[in-house]
DNA sequence: AGCCAGGCTCTCG
DNA sequence: CGAGAGCATGGC
């Protein structure tokens, strides 16, 4: 708990259910642009996740229980400040309320400071007017580890919207859920529920059976043990890679990609990715179109922060800027 | 309608 | 080995 206000504690009767609400705010290390950084939430399930009106909502799982969460931005880029809202079945105590803001902390590496970033790539024509332009942009990493490999996992071949919304079903169908205001919110699933699931139930989330088959392997050695994501969060980066691509499913790319967005460590290039050499190909080599080697090659440039600085170029694309 | 989208594994030759 | 089929589904 690092100077956080608690401005309300209220216990109410909502509709149907009995709920506790807390609201904390505090001030995240600047810049940081909430709405910027959930680009990617824009249409999500409203029942999963989502940014909308301003705010970034999902249910989070603490030790006790889940608590659905709305973010807020009640500051500015440079000087930003969150208001945190927190809906819990029952009463919401300072260590659930600290868990919860946790997640929010580690799902846009809050304590991660941009300006070492931007710093580093000020002689880079392209990415420091990016940087400018997308100043506090955050790309925002999963509560877990094993979300973040399912959802790579899922997002293999397709594209970013239909994978969207397999993960939103995913969550509907095999996520635990809280009810706020009649209304039913609900987390990603986890490794045990989709282990007991099942690949053929898995499936009918949109997937092909084969991913079905693939996700409920990974659950299981989630759930068996074999894979423990907090011991291997030690290891060396290229270590980690070639651990999770021993995984059946789990290549290259998709363990590139997890180690991104779960481990949140960003000095990762996922290469092979064909979206990410086509924005790379538009703002660096004039739209012809390049190779995983040329990728790596122009990456370089951005050394420890590539990965960051892939995912700002991919914002760049999404928003069509053109520099 | 048909092809492509932020791949991976398995199977052939 | 290397190439190629097959996979599910939404959008254009």
């Amino acid at each position: 708990m690092i100077g956080n206000i608690i401005i309300s504690n209220r216990r109410g009767l909502c509709r149907v259910d009995i709920v506790s609400q807390k609201v904390i705010e505090f001030e995240p290390l600047a810049p940081f642009d909430l709405e910027l950084s959930c680009l990617v939430f824009a249409d999500g399930d409203k029942r999963v996740r989502c940014f909308q009106e301003g705010g970034f909502s999902q249910v989070v799982c603490t030790d006790e229980g889940l608590v659905l969460i709305r973010v807020v931005s009640v500051g500015c880029v440079d000087k930003p400040r969150l208001r945190v809202e927190l809906c819990g079945e029952g009463f919401l105590s300072e260590r659930c309320v600290d868990q919860a803001v946790g997640v929010v902390k580690r799902v846009f590496s809050l304590d991660l400071s941009l300006l070492s970033f931007y710093d580093f790539v000020y002689e880079d024509r392209v990415m420091s007017q990016v940087v400018q332009r997308l100043c506090g942009f955050k790309f925002p990493v999963t509560p877990l580890v094993f979300e973040a490999i399912v959802d790579a996992i899922v997002e293999q071949q397709i594209s970013i919207k239909v994978a969207r919304s397999v993960e939103d079903k995913l969550a509907v169908l095999f996520g635990e859920s809280i009810s706020v205001g009649g209304e039913l919110f609900f987390a990603f699933p986890t490794a045990k529920a989709l282990v007991d699931a099942g690949a053929e139930a898995v499936k009918r989330a949109g997937l092909s059976g084969r991913k079905a088959e693939y996700i409920c392997g990974l659950a299981e050695l989630v759930v068996r043990g074999v894979l423990d994501f907090d011991k291997m969060m030690k290891h060396g980066l290229d270590e980690i890679i070639l651990e999770l691509d021993k995984i059946r499913g789990v290549g290259v790319w998709t363990a590139e990609l997890s180690v991104l967005r779960g481990f949140g460590r960003f000095d990762v290039f996922p290469a092979d990715d064909f979206g990410l050499r086509r924005v790379i190909s538009r703002y660096y080599c004039g739209g012809r179109v390049i190779d995983a080697i040329e990728a790596r090659l122009v990456a370089e440039r951005w050394g420890r922060w590539k990965g960051l600085a892939a995912f700002y170029l991919i914002a760049a694309e999404a928003l069509n800027l053109e520099f």
